[in-house]
DNA sequence: CTTAATGTTCCCCA
DNA sequence: TTGGGGAACATTAA
């Protein structure tokens, strides 16, 4: 479910009810779930609700940290109402439950004392020089380098795709091969892809919900993420679908040159 | 029954 | 050291 937009907006819909707050108790239903003893989190207050790439960080006042990994089909949401797939539960001095949901259960949610795993700059803050510098470093396709989270963090499958195609950028052009100009224009790409995004409120395109449990809107304005067989939005083209790391990929063989 | 799905992570090979 | 291939994790939907 997660990338950074829908990771973003469950981050600003969970803050005003989490911030400030005390965990009165908490339960866990699931192995990937920390932690053996449910008491751990008890009487820790929260001082922060952050996005970290497209994880969720709750900073304790103590130092330590919740962090959520969403994995495909992890929910945070503010409500009680349990499913079969509720795989822990908050429950917040101030009455309010948060449930984390994830049918798959390649997610986690784990107690960590120190800052999480670091990951690469995030794409709504590198400059575009530090991008196309970081880009220029590496040699590989332009698709596997979107979905490094060591190369930025945040830009999953969905967006990887249709920032490639907004660029006109074929997934497997080699990073080494691509000019200045057309890493500048890729750069330019995923920043107004991820910002309209977020301001849709993210892509809902099987599991996804936020915070309140809404879908996003984001689907609605895919042009190439799972569209193969359709007419390309810019040229008529059908779009294509081709396998690269495992993902499915899909682009515009007319409009996306290596 | 087969394939694919918003993600990692680990092992193996070049 | 870097890059690429494939399996694994668990579950649903088409």
């Amino acid at each position: 479910m997660p990338e950074l937009p829908e990771a973003e907006t469950i981050v600003r819909g969970l803050r005003a009810a989490l911030e400030g707050q005390r965990i009165a108790s908490a339960e866990f239903f699931a192995k990937r779930v920390s932690p053996d003893d449910p008491d751990a989190l008890s009487g820790r207050r929260i001082r922060a609700v952050k996005r970290y790439g497209k994880q969720v960080l709750i900073d304790f006042e103590d130092g330590a940290a919740v962090l959520v990994k969403l994995g495909m089909t992890g929910a945070l949401r503010l409500a009680n109402d349990q499913t079969p797939y509720t795989r822990a539960r908050l429950n917040l001095d101030s009455g309010a439950t948060l449930l984390f949901d994830d049918i798959r259960q390649f997610g986690s949610l784990r107690l960590i004392a120190a800052p999480p795993a670091k990951l690469g700059p995030d794409p709504l803050e590198i400059t575009a020089d530090d991008f196309v510098a970081r880009l220029r470093a590496r040699d590989t396709q332009l698709k596997r380098l979107l979905l490094d989270q060591t190369f930025l963090r945040g830009i999953g499958n969905i967006y990887a795709d249709e920032a490639l195609f907004r660029a006109g950028i074929h997934p497997k052009a080699r990073t080494r091969r691509l000019s200045a100009a057309r890493a500048r224009a890729l750069h330019e790409a995923v920043v107004r892809l991820l910002q309209e995004a977020i301001e849709l409120r993210g892509s809902s395109v099987s599991d996804y919900v936020d915070a309140e449990g809404k879908k996003g809107g984001f689907q609605l304005l895919h042009n190439v993420y799972r569209k193969h067989g359709q007419p390309c939005p810019r040229c008529g083209h059908l779009i294509a679908r081709t396998v690269i790391g495992q993902r499915g990929t899909h682009y515009c063989p007319a409009c996306q040159k290596a």
